[in-house]
DNA sequence: ATTGAATGTTCTCTTTTTGTTCTCTATTAT
DNA sequence: ATAATAGAGAACAAAAAGAGAACATTCAAT
């Protein structure tokens, strides 16, 4: 079980690796998680290697060699390190405030369950064929959700909402090639609304 | 049987351990169940050890082990109901294979990490403005694979990848008014393929 | 090849935090 | 009245965190 210390000095080697393509030097990540001893560090970097998360290659600067397939036992929180932003054309750019992504927090909810899509009906919104969308249970909807509508009792799609007048309800899909339809508000039942998506390309 | 502060201190640090990676001191108990006595909590401590519900390492900091059995009756884990999928012309409620989607399973492992997507550049491909990617760290990539690379060594891109003749790499950014580029190999670094991608509508 | 700076390594030392064991008080239920 | 539960807080040893010095090795520039 790894000390806040150890984690903090692992997840910064992490992301300096991905950064920089290198590892870092003990000055570095002395500089990194505000400590102002090498010698500190060095004590860190033992105790990762004796837990077999890392390797040290002896004098060597930059001689760090991170094991983490090791990771996996260690950890059992939903907790992924959120190492920056990256876009076309720019190095990765790093986030100070906030650091990892806790899956708990993004999805997590009692009244939530997820859903699978299938059909093209909301690609231009980034909503694929075969992805998951995490819906809140809830009965009413603002205009511009996504929601999942329960049409005439019979039919759940995936569509976003807007209100129009005369208690009309438009559902919209997100496809070029598709049209949007209104229906009368009796007629449509709101099922939940989309508060998250995912996708696994594996 | 538990007492109620009994049970208080075990559901935080159950808890804790979820969320941090790693027992928490009887400090950070203390305040988290408003206590202000380190006595107190060692003394909880002791009677759920003798209750067989967790397993003290003595004189060591964060030295709590949390027993199985106190895991099962606490549905923390990262799992959410998956119901089903939509737009098959069904009720959300009619649909009867309820399966799970677990978190974990889904993007966790050891070697990933996230990374927040800016610009429009893999736009075609679903991954929008702000999403999130999951990035497996690993050093080579398939043709067709979305791969993290380096250019240079400074400039990070999210592109799909293809390999061509003559040690050429291309890099497909995924969006109608952009054009793939080809580089010699020897520029390029692979940092890691998108494994998993995911949005908040929060 | 030589030299100087930077880096890794090993120490000792100090301070802070933590676990542990006490005693004391208050409240509640039997 | 007694026992069980709850809490505060003091005192102490051990562990952990951190600073910094000293030295050997490596690296990079001349």
């Amino acid at each position: 079980m790894l000390t806040p210390s150890e984690t903090k000095t692992l997840k910064f080697i992490q992301k300096y690796c991905i950064e920089k393509g290198c590892s870092p030097t003990l000055t570095e990540i002395a500089d990194g998680i505000g400590i102002k001893s090498r010698g500190v560090i060095h004590r860190y970097l033992k105790s990762l290697e004796s837990k077999k998360l890392l390797s040290i290659v002896s004098n060597r600067t930059r001689g760090i060699c991170l094991n983490l397939e090791a990771y996996e036992n260690q950890s059992i929180a939903p907790i992924i390190p959120l190492l920056g932003r990256i876009a076309a054309g720019q190095p990765i750019e790093a986030i100070e405030d906030r650091n990892e992504i806790n899956l708990a927090d993004f999805i997590m909810n009692p009244d939530r369950f997820a859903l699978q899509v299938t059909g093209e009906s909301m690609m231009d919104a980034g909503i694929l064929d075969g992805d998951t969308v995490i819906i809140k249970h809830q009965n009413t909807a603002n205009n511009g959700d996504i929601v999942v509508a329960l049409i005439d009792g019979i039919e759940a799609t995936l569509k976003r909402f807007k209100r129009l007048p005369k208690e009309m309800i438009l559902l919209i899909p997100e496809n070029k090639s598709m049209e949007a339809i209104a229906y009368e508000a009796e007629r449509i039942q709101i099922q939940g609304v989309v508060v998250g998506q995912l996708r696994s390309y594996q």
